[in-house]
DNA sequence: ACCTGAACACCGTTCAAGT
DNA sequence: ACCTGAACACCGTTCAAGT
């Protein structure tokens, strides 16, 4: 609940694309990305809806810097690790605990490329690559594939956890999935049938960082010898 | 252009789940998602849109089955390799090239977890893993990793695709994500302008390939002994 | 310049009425 | 059982009118 005082104090300050964008965080958190609705937002901001237009230039526009704010947020969360792969573990499951809090993010991050967060996320990234002895030519490849691992379980997850919030979304997207499962050959799928066993003790923070360390693996193996030491002072 | 003919006879024809979906395809190919509205698929079926929860429990289930529909194409698009690495490479490849064949399914393969698509890649690639050498107790997390890299790409890419075709969409949604970029301070982000002077020589298909083969690296330097062959006839 | 909110042109979904 | 299409309860966006 918000008080009288705080509404008045807040209406009385000027609309601002600021007070829009924490305004559309405070609305995806509390009921994710099907509550926020221009109209939606413009009562909270006790205006029209037409006043957004004069600071942001659409939903999208709203959306993309919402999720720009979260995932900058959680990028400059305090120093990383000297270590150049564990700077980018910590970089990875940052984004993934930014998604656990708000999970309307990671809709958002898999939908648009290029958009100010995922610039973000390449640029923290990228500029640990030298560390890890990867050479420049292999750069733009290296940093595609850690970010696009971490935007696909983002997808994922987000959806996931999604899923888990609301209950009533939660009741008819899995019965829509079970009658889409339904036109399945259950025979046909062994390997998920095994999957499925090994899903209680499933821990998604854990898989999201093994996939990590898998793609970390196959960078160490491909630049054995020039891998750069991030130790701070050896003579 | 279809002939008064097919419209007719495709009219005599029962509405039935797949010529819904069908249609859907055609018309998610022909505008991308926006255009896929219960209306426009109505239209095209002569009838009214009401007619299509008779077969499908809504539109998100009427996306999800073109979606299905259009990865299992491409799964089953012909034999594989038979060294395990390489089907996995191949597997990925099948669904960039449908991605790119139709760049909406990108954005639905993002969407929504464990979708009928997602559990069929899943699988996919899930049954050559023990061929890579592989124990079992890692098989969901190595399998976890590929799906959600090439999930991953699947969303930016098709994202990026879905900006080419449309050339209205394209201008408009550039506008607004440089007026994004223009918050942005540029002289922070030195990784970002070192990769966009390689963005010229870049290969979309070619980066996607490379990713898939960091992470069989990494694969590949977790179990480097106990690799199975699946070279057909040894003694 | 900034705000307001009615109006416009759409949506997905439901449901009474038909066959 | 299947289909029809009007009606309902919404959307994002625009824009004349205000301050």
């Amino acid at each position: 609940m918000v008080s009288k005082q705080l509404l008045s104090r807040r209406r009385a300050e000027p609309l601002s694309r600021e007070r829009v964008v924490e305004t559309a965080i405070d609305i995806l958190d509390a009921g994710g990305n099907a509550a926020l609705t221009l109209r939606a937002l413009a009562d909270r901001l006790s205006t029209g809806p037409g006043a957004i237009y004069h600071h942001l230039a659409n939903k999208r526009a709203v959306a993309r810097a919402a999720t720009a704010s979260v995932i900058d947020a959680a990028l400059s969360d305090g120093p990383l690790p000297a270590d150049a792969a564990e700077s980018v573990r910590e970089l990875a499951l940052r984004v993934f605990d930014a998604i656990d809090a708000h999970p309307w993010v990671g809709a958002q991050l898999a939908l648009e490329p290029w958009q100010p967060a995922v610039v973000r996320l390449f640029e923290a990234i990228g500029t640990r690559l030298p560390d890890l002895g990867v050479p420049e030519n292999e750069h733009f490849d290296s940093a595609s594939a850690l970010v696009n691992y971490v935007l696909g379980l983002a997808g994922q997850y987000a959806a996931g956890a999604r899923l888990g919030r609301d209950e009533s979304d939660r009741a008819l997207v899995l019965r829509d999935i079970a009658e889409e499962w339904a036109h399945l050959d259950e025979a046909a799928f062994p390997f998920m049938r095994r999957m499925a066993l090994h899903l209680s003790q499933h821990d998604d923070r854990a898989q999201f960082g093994a996939g990590i360390d898998l793609i970390l693996d196959g960078i160490r193996a491909r630049h054995p010898i020039e891998r750069h030491r991030a130790a701070p002072d050896e003579p």
